[in-house]
DNA sequence: TGAATTTGATAACATATGTTATTGGGTGTC
DNA sequence: GACACCCAATAACATATGTTATCAAATTCA
């Protein structure tokens, strides 16, 4: 699972057995809820295997906003890192496999490698990537329809497409699941 | 303009002052463009009067997505960052009283001040301010109706409302500018 | 001041989208 | 195998939203 990030990451053995040891591997089944509404995070998760949504409360409806896969770390960013409710909750959608690293021991692990400009570099540069993901999908709304927003989607991001049920596609489209039906339909006939 | 930023910061005169230097002041007329879609920017900008708008186009026709007002700082950060050519316009929507920093100088001084612990932290926090409030404008589409970004923008942003012609706020918002029209019609009639 | 431009409201029509209900296929469980 | 459940497609209807065109008010600028 950490082979690849070991040789992107110029620490010494023990700083590394050190860091790896805070991880904890978990076997979870499918529809798990990982964090409840409401609660305050207290873990990262990193998935081996399987998939996740991110879905909140919407005057009683479930409006599902992120998916993860495979190497995605998984956290309601916004509450962990100022320690307030999470409006949101974390769900697996497929049988999962998840390393999660407790709050403290990543805070700890965050605060000494920040320190070291190469990893420094690397840390504000997936920041970066994180804000210009966001700024992406919120453009997507603001200028196309849904339909190339699905076209986008089966374009960009072939494993929602794929592995996800389509009601909570729809949701993160933020359209109907009917619409989508719709949307499909529409495009098989081209 | 900067007497809030110089208590905030822990550097001497010196450098306080060169970091200063860097800045230049120019007044602009409304409606001028300050960076062209296509081109790569080279400056950032610091509103010390007025507002800005970022549009795109889109098939023809313009998408404003962000507007700045006095204290913000604009540029097209993600060409900004990667060096390559801006898809958006900056374009001022009233006369403005603008500072602006060229590209060397500014990252001359982020690479100086981000090894100062104290002011690292502030520079994450923004950056982490920058991506809530873009996942913030995400959700706001994925679970709000026009009408409710709408009322959440008086609210929040009033600011906007009151100093931006409508068209661009329709088109902030995702929909015509007929329909925000209509928006305001129902709204009044409650 | 007077002309040009920008802005905002509204009407009429076409299209997109939501809601609710129904149907049928799949899938897992006992 | 029977049952419960989840999932997707579809129909019918109601509502939301876009488009185009027109007009009046406000603003800018020469």
């Amino acid at each position: 699972m950490f082979e690849q990030l070991r040789k992107e990451i110029p620490l010494n053995d023990d700083k590394w057995n050190d860091y790896i040891s805070c991880f904890h591997c978990i076997d979870v089944p499918a529809r798990t809820v990982l964090l409840k509404e409401g609660e305050i995070p207290k873990k990262v998760f990193l998935i081996e295997k399987g998939c996740i949504r991110v879905w909140f409360n919407n005057d009683g409806k479930d409006v599902t906003y992120q998916f993860f896969f495979e190497n995605d770390t998984v956290s309601s960013i916004e509450s962990f890192k100022k320690e307030i409710p999470s409006p949101a909750t974390i769900e697996t959608i497929e049988p999962c496999k998840l390393w999660y690293i407790n709050k403290k021991d990543i805070r700890r692990i965050i605060d000494e490698m920040i320190e070291i400009p190469t990893i420094r570099e690397k840390f504000i540069d997936a920041m970066f990537g994180r804000l210009f993901y966001y700024m992406k999908l919120y453009f997507s709304f603001v200028k196309d329809t849904p339909m190339q927003r699905y076209q986008n989607l089966i374009e960009e991001k072939p494993q929602i497409v794929q592995r996800v049920p389509q009601h909570y596609i729809a949701s993160y489209l933020g359209i109907s699941s009917v619409h989508l039906s719709r949307i499909k339909n529409k495009l098989a006939k081209k």
